[in-house]
DNA sequence: ATCCAGGATCTCC
DNA sequence: GGAGATCATGGA
């Protein structure tokens, strides 16, 4: 990997594995905006930055060294070595090969922990376009204007709200639970996502599923795209329904059959293996 | 109009 | 501790 200052932007050159069309569309996001083929605008870290994709180099603009090295190398996951963990996923497995072919360049992204938990509550039985909505609306009703557009707000911009209040953003029966969550985060000066960070997974999962309204499925993708913790499978209708087919020839699974099989079958890579096919399941509708 | 969505909870046994 | 209805909202 590479990258240099050029005007306004910093490029990227001599990198393998990444494409932003990929990353920022497989589920694992919110905002975002598509300007055009391989072109996208980013809102994270109360910053809002534009991409362009050109395959062989990618441009983020505007943004200087400083910022690249201190937000978007963690971000973007740019210095592990994907390709290594695709032939280690492809070697156990030949369903694999097939869906990491089909998104050669995800990475998973290592989000602010807040906006995630409050983002993956919101897409609890919600389809993918609503869940933007909604976000999109909190952040417009209270985050920070920063140019076109308005940052995550924090925690302590909601925590006194109503539920009604809420439930103007379109949260609808997940108003209580944006609630309880922000109350939690808020609580002993910030101390609840430090003991969820400190936590080994596990514990990190119980903490996180003491708020109202997270259960396993968002508590993992809390865990996985924000807290680091790439050991975990997000299993969600999609996954569920792949597995069983892809794994099982068609044969029903409870989910804790499922978490069973992901961590005898792909162990700290789970996470990884998820992203590879949850995109792949929902490009090609399998199961549907 | 009826169904359903990156689930979780409550209620029932 | 597992099965089944219910939960807002809006697009198909």
């Amino acid at each position: 990997m590479n990258y240099a200052q050029k005007g306004n932007a910093v490029i990227l050159t001599d990198y393998n594995s990444f494409s932003i069309e990929e990353t920022l569309e497989c589920g694992q996001c919110f905002r975002f905006i598509k300007i055009a083929e391989r072109e996208y605008i980013i809102i994270a870290h109360s910053k809002v930055l534009s991409i362009l994709d050109k395959g062989n180099e990618v441009h983020f603009f505007p943004c200087d060294i400083d910022e690249f090295e201190s937000i978007w190398i963690n971000y973007f996951d740019l210095k592990r070595n994907y390709r290594e963990i695709k032939e280690i996923l492809c070697e156990r497995d030949e369903v694999l090969q097939k869906a990491s072919a089909y998104a050669n360049g995800i990475r998973i992204l290592n989000q602010q922990s807040y906006e995630c938990l409050i983002s993956f509550i919101i897409s609890q039985n919600n389809r993918i376009p609503m869940i933007k909505q909604v976000i999109k609306n909190i952040c417009e009703f209270y985050g920070e204007g920063i140019g076109d557009f308005n940052a995550f707000p924090e925690p302590e911009k909601l925590v006194n709200l109503s539920e009604a209040e809420l439930r103007e953003c379109k949260a609808g029966f997940r108003a209580k639970y944006i609630l309880d969550a922000t109350r939690k985060v808020c609580d002993r000066n910030g101390g609840f996502l430090k003991e969820v960070d400190e936590a080994d997974t596990e514990t990190a999962r119980k903490i996180l599923m003491n708020i109202k309204g997270v259960g396993p499925k968002v508590a993992d993708c809390v865990l996985l795209f924000s807290f680091g913790r790439h050991e975990v499978f997000p299993t969600d209708v999609w996954i569920k329904r792949v597995v069983e087919q892809l794994y099982f020839s068609g044969e029903q699974l409870s989910i804790k059959e499922i978490q069973q099989f992901s961590s005898e079958k792909f162990g700290e890579y789970a996470g990884y293996a998820q992203q590879y096919l949850f995109h792949y399941a929902r490009s090609e509708q399998i199961g549907k």
